[in-house]
DNA sequence: CGGTCAATTGAATAGAGTCAAGCGTAGTGG
DNA sequence: CCACTACGCTTGACTCTATTCAATTGACCG
């Protein structure tokens, strides 16, 4: 399934699976839909941990395709304070919010030694005109991540630190769950306690405390950039959101045709 | 401008012009444009205040226009305790988010008297067929309020309360700003105290306590269902955010040709 | 072997929640 | 026209979750 053109170092075979794993969560693509996508591929870029995907000054020209790594968006406030809205994993189309505004208001980091591809935002437009239902495709994919931000948010508005934290590993251990094979009871966790803090609206040193009652409640551990789920029915009930179930659309406009 | 078929009681003239200046706040509609989104129109439904437009139940087959009044999407977590992401305004389409899940997350509610245009989802699957301009304009508008989302996600879980009312209080100014002529510094305000705390994650009683600060602070005082700004400049000192400021796209779809 | 960064723990403090009571106003029905 | 009711607003007292500050330990890397 190699396209002439992807073997780069980094955008090797197995990474483009994952994104097409990803694109195709919906609905299965047509052969001529995938070469469609490879069309699209500028050149990899690699990056460090902690470096700028995207900043938060430059007007955007540029959608990144995430094809390794781990990523999320930072918006960082008046007082200095920074809040991590999303974490963006292999296959995750990055920027897409930002086209709606003259000049973004959060910046994507890499939390991980990452690989994105940069595709200019005309070939979004041209794959609007030519491929409805790979837009469409995009399109559902972004509202999945906006209901996953809404989701973030009640849990923000409404619970307490340690139900968030427990949320948000039971939806990153799904959301792994989608490009690895098996469903991982040991899920890599790159991300630091301060990071952590950072996504659930909660200090590094409370976050800790709350992952040592997880820990002897015997609900998860976390230990060398790992982290082990030890009775994930626990978990779930912990967190109190139900399993997430996407929508399996009837509705979506018939694939192109070839050529 | 009016419509074959858009004299209905509640989707009059007014109404539909405030519809078609939310789709065109990106860039203006071709004439064929406004057609193509009449077609789409169904017959209106009139809603009390607190009724469910949208249930959380329900699997989504219907998209729904709102023409007139305000709504909030509600999540209620396990507990019980309901946070409100978003606020809907007139011109707003309800309901994209759900098309990504088998059965949606939250509720949309009527926070005022609404009126709704309900629409198949299959009309939006053939928008996106035959106006691919179309179909990313509304992908853009749903971009733009992720955007939003995200802000209100950042203040939730880094800023105080009265940040947080005074965020809200200066983007929903803006937002009205955009449907009325005048930048509005007397605003209907029809949301209660228990609803602007369930829109900033935060009880009645402390939103009580907010707004008697802000008063006292000469930035806005509340009264008979209006919100007063005496003072924006201060107001968004309160808040910490920057202006919204829509991007200008230049790399959107060509118009759809008449017919 | 020192240096940096992350994890861990404790103590003091503050922001926000909960509970409870009183008040104002609008609507309803006799 | 008045009384009753319901709802939302307002305020105070107490509790608790989470923050901040600070100090220590542990792990990894040059």
């Amino acid at each position: 399934m190699t396209m002439p053109g992807s073997d780069h170092a980094h955008a090797g075979g197995a990474q483009r699976t994952r994104v097409i794993t990803r694109l195709s969560s919906f609905a299965p693509l047509a052969e001529a839909e995938v070469a469609r996508l490879a069309a699209m591929s500028g050149s990899p870029r690699l990056l460090k941990r902690g470096a700028h995907i995207r900043g938060a000054d430059e007007t955007p020209t540029h959608l990144n395709l995430l094809i390794e790594g781990w990523a999320a968006s930072a918006i960082t406030l008046a007082d200095g304070c920074r809040q991590l809205t999303m974490v963006s994993l292999p296959g995750d189309m990055l920027g897409l919010p930002s086209l709606a505004m003259r000049e973004p208001i959060d910046a994507v980091v890499a939390l991980t030694p990452a690989v994105v591809l940069d595709i200019p935002v005309e070939a979004l437009s041209q794959l609007f005109v030519d491929s409805p239902r790979l837009a469409m495709l995009i399109f559902l994919i972004s509202q999945e991540e906006r209901v996953f931000a809404m989701e973030r948010l009640a849990l923000l508005g409404q619970a307490k630190a340690r139900v968030r934290l427990a949320a948000l590993f039971l939806r990153l251990s799904e959301r792994i769950a989608q490009f690895e094979q098996m469903v991982p009871d040991q899920i890599p966790m790159p991300l630091t306690q301060q990071e952590l803090g950072d996504l659930i609206g909660v200090s590094a040193v409370h976050v800790n405390a709350m992952i040592k009652q997880l820990r002897e409640a015997g609900v998860v551990s976390m230990a060398a950039r790992t982290l082990s789920i030890h009775d994930r029915a626990a978990l779930a009930k912990e967190a109190g959101v139900s399993r997430w179930r996407r929508s399996d659309p009837s509705w979506l406009p018939p694939a192109a045709q070839p050529g």
